[in-house]
DNA sequence: TATAAGGAGATAAAATTGGTCCTAAAGGTG
DNA sequence: CACCTTTAGGACCAATTTTATCTCCTTATA
């Protein structure tokens, strides 16, 4: 339940190399899919997002290609996330008012809006310049355990 | 992105049906599908998931049907979302060691672990008793009302 | 005129969302 | 006891949707 899917994985893995480019330096699809093992044609519609909402620039035609629109360091996993896959939503009843059975609204409701709010939480909480950086990942756990209390 | 299917939904009205007979009580399969409003044949299935795993007791026969097999105090969300959607898993690589590439563990690996951690942890707090309790005492006003008129 | 992204499909495989039909168990009846 | 009805168990089937790619053509640009 709740899996990620390729896609959203692939995008991930495009965006942190992306991130760990020199600032400024254009990378080719070619490189990105390359570099992050990810198939070329699926990770370009991933690319197509992105830069539709803004998340990298691209340019077209010789020295053309893709770089992060906003530093690493401002850009969230959830972006990122969401970008591909849509909102996170642990069930459709937190979009449309389409759980509501007899006037009443489903039973769980209140629990999948809390399990959505906890993961959006997290997930804004941790940027592509932290996952792009090489550090150990028992840093990382620390840290994000120290921010939550 | 992380949706739960029908299949969950399904499972957790028909639970709370369940849930919601006096103790003991025995309830037919086709009683509980049109009570949840759910397709039989598809929720047939379900219940024998729920039987296999102990949630709910079964009997064949005249007579037979299906019963809690613990009270619902005692059942979780989470189990019931495991026993038909499979454990709750953010990503695949938190699976078997499937994220390594190059002998690292992926980049995202740690929030994906602490995504998991947080929803198992807020569906474990659930349990199919609070579900199956009337939620306002508006309502409960409103049919002792009705009774008495 | 290369080069590289944009965008519109095409497609195969897998998952979802059901349904059908037969078997097995359990109770009731003559 | 033999038999019939009832009700869940289980195997299998099928339509639809989603996932995961690929291909080809267009557009922008150095």
């Amino acid at each position: 339940m709740m899996e990620l899917t390729r896609k959203g994985e692939y995008a991930i893995r495009g965006i942190i190399y992306l991130a760990q480019q020199p600032p400024g330096r254009v990378s080719l699809i070619s490189e990105i899919a390359a570099a992050a093992e990810v198939p070329q044609s699926f990770l370009a519609k991933i690319f197509q997002s992105f830069a539709k909402l803004g998340l990298v620039t691209s340019a077209r035609g010789t020295g053309g290609g893709f770089v992060l629109a906003r530093p690493a360091s401002v850009i969230t996993l959830r972006e990122v996330v969401e970008a591909v896959e849509g909102p996170i939503v642990p069930n459709r009843c937190l979009l449309g008012s389409a759980c509501e059975r007899g006037g009443e609204p489903c039973r769980a409701h209140a629990v999948w809006k809390q399990v959505q709010t906890e993961v959006v939480h997290i997930l804004d909480d941790v940027t592509i310049e932290s996952l792009a950086r090489n550090r150990n990942l028992d840093e990382v756990t620390m840290e994000s355990l120290a921010r939550n209390r």
